[in-house]
DNA sequence: TGTACATCAGTGAACGCGCGTTCACTGATGTAC
DNA sequence: TGTACATCAGTGAACGCGCGTTCACTGATGTAC
């Protein structure tokens, strides 16, 4: 073992017309670097390269510069958090409060099985100066909105089955993420901290104004 | 205009004896530096030295390292958050609901007026490599508990007036701070989001379990 | 009151490092004839 | 079927930069005698 650290075996370069496939591999490699090193700082483009066991340049073939990686990370973070709400709502059986619960708990799973890519995906840090990068506002601004739509779609059922007694289910679908990213980043930052054993029903059963089951 | 970036004007030296003023020079710096750039990998070292006006090595007489910099910021950001809270506390009439209110409204300004500091105080990534530095895990852990302590106090008042109905006001004390960190902290990162006029009330009326007034 | 000296605050030059980015390039692979 | 060639994937060396840290130092200031 005195091979460089973070280095790769050897590629067998790809065939003509299938060379987009270093893009996925370049961005699984820089999600792989933040898993393990638990620092968006760590994630640099020649880090990557390394990683991924290319030259430092053969990045520019894929990516204009450095903070649009990031970019690409954390859009394919925030698609998975999406696809594991999906499943959670749609896998969740024993009605409309069941599913509410499943998908706040999937949102919680998630922040906790990957951390650091959670703290990544709400940090803001690895967002660029906007001015300077490929990088559009418009970009940014949809990044959440399927997850917000997943939590207010069993928000709402909760509502409609008078299970909830919201009075204003897209404030309070709002409020209830709110409660929810609170613990998850805290959970997610924080190396100790006293939680009391229920906290994640306490928030939630409050946001959501669930009736008493 | 010519002057090098974040230079400052020449310093006159300290008395002898009065060296360690320099200290707190230098951590008003960093979080001159932290408020102006939002990005505390601005701040290094070199960084700070420039915008002091000193020579880089002159750090070394106050601190062991970069990272306890950091650390030095976060306390000072940490100590200045609870003196507000105590001040609003304080200051708050009405009763124990406004002053309820008064902590958690001061709370979320404190996070509004300095987005950055809040950011870099709960967003862990300035916690440095443990074993590599002069932090100690016990600097970590007693970070937050001034503040907690004041939101408890206004909680409990609350309980005992009969204007809250929470059962658990230690669990809820953390609930509440939740939902306030995921408000203030959301709004710290995202320049723009759908916020619902209400929704600070809306988070703590519901997690405080507060009577309707 | 005068002076030698120890202490203290801060300096300037230098180091090695990893970074993002540029440039001209190589060599395999598919395609047109 | 054979071959010349354009295209494409990826390279290697080099650049200038800011970083953290080290080292031996300077020069003002207070103090002991």
């Amino acid at each position: 073992m005195t091979s460089t650290p973070n280095a790769a075996p050897p590629r067998t370069r790809n065939r003509r017309g299938e060379g987009s496939r270093l893009r996925d591999e370049i961005v699984a490699a820089a999600v792989e670097l933040l898993d393990e090193t638990g620092d968006e700082s760590a994630i640099t483009l020649r880090s990557v390269a390394r990683r991924v066991g290319i030259a430092a340049p053969s990045i520019y073939r894929h990516f204009p510069d450095q903070p649009t990686i990031m970019l690409a990370v954390v859009q394919q973070a925030f698609a998975e958090l999406e696809a594991t709400l999906r499943t959670a709502l749609d896998a969740a059986t024993g009605g409309d409060r069941r599913r509410l619960l499943a998908v706040c708990h999937g949102y919680l799973d998630f922040a906790h099985e990957h951390p650091e890519r959670y703290r990544t995906m709400f940090g803001g840090l690895w967002m660029p100066a906007l001015e300077e990068t490929a990088v559009t506002p418009a970009d940014l601004a949809a990044l959440g909105d399927g997850c917000l739509g997943l939590l207010r779609e069993a928000l709402d059922d909760c509502v409609a089955a008078g299970n909830a007694t919201s009075t204003d289910p897209a404030a309070d679908t709002i409020a209830l993420w709110l409660g929810l990213h609170g613990l998850a980043h805290q959970r997610a930052v924080t190396v100790a901290f006293p939680w009391p054993p229920d906290i994640a029903d306490r928030v939630i059963t409050a946001l959501a104004h669930l009736e008493p089951a």
